[in-house]
DNA sequence: AACCCATAAATTGTCGACAATATAAAAATA
DNA sequence: TATTTTTATATTGTCGACAATTTATGGGTT
């Protein structure tokens, strides 16, 4: 049960595969945010033609964790404070929405699923205390299903494919593995409640609320890490 | 006075010119709604390699405007119902966002040329009545000014670069010219106002309402032109 | 020493050709 | 005749090389 949802996209030609191994490399930090592209080199190091490199790099762009300048280059994206707050501004009113949808279209079923989820994830989390993987993984699966069940394809894809692994980004490179455990997991159960209520107006109103709290989550260990970040931008030069 | 506050992006290098082209054409729907796009024949067309026509196509799918599959090949975004509905969700809480941001981050300044342009409009819809140029662009360009406002960079990209050009081409190929100047106007103007009176809240409400109205307004003319949509499609296969 | 200009090196943009895959047409079988 | 298999065609994916632009280097001037 690893982040397989998110990468759902059939991995067949070489571009698609450059594109998910640089898609890792970048949001775990193995290639540098802020760092200089050189497409000859990574071409080279992935066993592939410029162009299909170059293929690559536009797919990166789309979903915001590089950025293209016309005979420039290619940089990975930095990950500022300022880009944290806008990010989940448009992340807040995004996924508000997509809860608010899924109150009017998720089916039962769906909803019951996602219950059960939430139950299992209760019950791992109290074992493995403390253990990241699961918590980040069961977190992001729980925004996926709801997400999904808007029914709404533009969000969806808006969501899952163009600003998750941005938000994965920022929440890897932060280190954000430890707490709010318990507290995220009221939340969502608060959440899936409203949802099953058919109550899409408080249902939206408890996700921006998580996502704001998930944010300034994030926020304090930003600060703390602001200068390591700077230093590390240098050397990226 | 032309809509090139969304072509902002210097055309410099070749696929930059073919991408502007091409999506000029397909929001006007010179190249059909649906119709399946050959490397080869639209290399040919605008004199430039294959190479250089994907790089456009690559952008054209960033901004929703066709969709790949790989291997298959490429297909001009089809206008349905679904989607219009889909896309203006999204669009109204994205823009409802944004005023809600202006409210508190718009300059005086920016808001006093606001409604100086506001004003400019009303008397030239006036006097050519029913001009539809004028009130498009006008109608993009109060928009546009308040999504800066929102000074939000990522949401800014979102809506002006990525989301825009397929609210056009709903537009444009529905034949949006026709009324609602007036009325349009009047929810302008309220919206303005309100983020004068750093009214986040109501300004993100009148925003909302503003564009479900002007949804409302083009899913009428949709179901008339469905039927002929249809055939249309038929014959781009 | 600091600044500007010319030259050299490196990087990105673009091209045409080949390989892999999918679609269309033809042949074979039931 | 309908259906499947095979063959042929066309389209997309990938590659290496060249052109255009940017960046780095070196020399000259104030």
């Amino acid at each position: 049960m690893t982040q397989h949802f998110l990468n759902d996209t059939a991995v067949t030609t070489a571009s698609d595969k450059v594109f998910v191994d640089m898609r890792r490399e970048i949001v775990e930090g193995s290639i540098a945010q802020g760092s200089k592209i050189s497409e000859p080199e990574l071409a080279k190091r992935y066993g592939v033609s410029r162009a299909t490199l170059r293929e690559a790099l536009n797919r990166l762009e789309s979903c915001y964790l590089v950025e293209r300048k016309a005979n420039i280059g290619c940089r990975v994206v930095a990950l500022t404070a300022e880009r944290l707050i806008e990010v989940y501004q448009v992340r807040s009113a995004l996924e508000g929405l997509a809860c608010r949808l899924a109150a009017d279209n998720m089916e039962p079923d769906e909803v019951q699923s996602l219950k059960q989820l939430l139950n299992q994830h209760l019950q791992t989390q109290r074992v493995k205390e403390g253990e990241s993987y699961y918590q980040e993984a069961g977190d992001l699966d729980f925004h996926y299903r709801i997400i999904k069940g808007s029914k709404n394809a533009h969000l969806i894809h808006l969501l899952c494919h163009d600003l998750y692994q941005l938000i994965r980004m920022y929440r890897v490179q932060m280190g954000m593995v430890g707490p709010r455990v318990s507290k995220a997991f009221d939340e969502h159960l608060a959440i899936i409640n409203a949802i099953e209520n058919h109550d899409g107006e408080l249902a939206e109103m408890l996700m921006k609320r998580h996502i704001s709290a998930s944010q300034a989550n994030i926020q304090t260990k930003f600060d703390g890490y602001q200068s390591v970040q700077a230093t590390q931008n240098e050397m990226a030069n």
